[in-house]
DNA sequence: CACCAAATGTAATGTTATAACATTGCATAT
DNA sequence: ATATGCAATGTTATAACATTACATTTGGTG
């Protein structure tokens, strides 16, 4: 079973998220600067946004946390640089939960499987090529001509897994 | 590839509906029975404008179908309904699109997995043991507590893919 | 500079869902 | 028959998520 298409993994309380952050706005640098699309500065804070957790954000979370010295902002505001940011692969939307997390691995347009702890809110993105396969040609053979898989598993890591299995024990 | 995991396949247009309903209907009862649950008049009506078509509903839509003679209810009315038939396993909620459809099979639990017409809104159920198997394993290869799979495909069912290839040629 | 197109601002509204509390109706105990 | 308890439903208000329509600003190009 391979672990390499693990693209964003739980991380630890500690780590050093402003690297995270630092990373994935370099990288949507270079991506949007191959698509030839504007990574202006509001794109730019929503992304840092949208980075601020390695979980699902909400949009009026954004909203209210785009200033300060910004007059808080409208929906559309916010909604139309999620788009941008969907579109240019930058981010995720997590259908089960109406939120958006950053994309683990922009480069590469990939089918991605995402772990989602109720617990804590991390998620994990995978790309199980297996997976994506399988249902790919299980549509295929149905004759459906699939547009976009939506694969998201509700649970537990392995963190709060533990902590409830000590408050049971 | 197994074809008998397919527990709601897509509906020509011109099937006997009704029947579709009736049969829902009267699982539906046997279920509840089996659960020691209640299916009163308007768990049963709102199961009722579900089934309305092989297709996710969305809830205020089922609202406005309620009556008539009924006066307009209000949203907690049908959201709790729904919350009803959820747990007793009668509809699925579609994530991806806020709506809800009939289980195509409501004895036996299942993991499933949907596929989802963009053009004509219709749904197809299948429960493929292979694919929600495998994300399991992964996702506790892991560390991963599974409490819930959610896979929607979203795409053109085999008629409405036919007509977009006729159009284009 | 003048122009155009893309991006953003703004106001209003549409859509989905839940919180909080009141009422109804039925089963059972007194 | 009356009271009590409880599940279901009704009612009001509001929270949460998202889009439409139109005005204004900004940045690049002729």
């Amino acid at each position: 079973m391979p672990d390499n298409d693990v693209l964003a993994p739980f991380r630890p309380d500690d780590h050093d998220h402003d690297a995270c952050v630092d990373d994935a706005l370099a990288t949507a640098a270079v991506v949007c600067e191959e698509r030839g699309a504007r990574l202006t500065a509001l794109r730019r804070r929503v992304l840092e946004v949208v980075w601020g957790r390695h979980g699902p954000v909400r949009a009026y979370d954004i909203l209210d946390r785009l200033g300060p010295g910004r007059r808080r902002a409208a929906p559309p505001t916010v909604y139309r640089a999620l788009g941008f940011l969907l579109d240019a692969g930058l981010i995720h939307r997590i259908e089960s939960l109406n939120a958006y997390v950053g994309c683990g691995d922009p480069h590469g347009a990939h089918g991605a499987q995402f772990l989602i702890c109720e617990a804590c809110g991390s998620v994990a993105e995978i790309d199980d090529a297996a997976i994506s396969r399988r249902l790919g040609r299980r549509a295929r053979g149905l004759g459906f001509r699939v547009r976009r898989q939506t694969v998201e598993i509700l649970g537990l890591c392995a963190p709060c897994g533990k902590e409830e299995d000590d408050d049971a024990g």
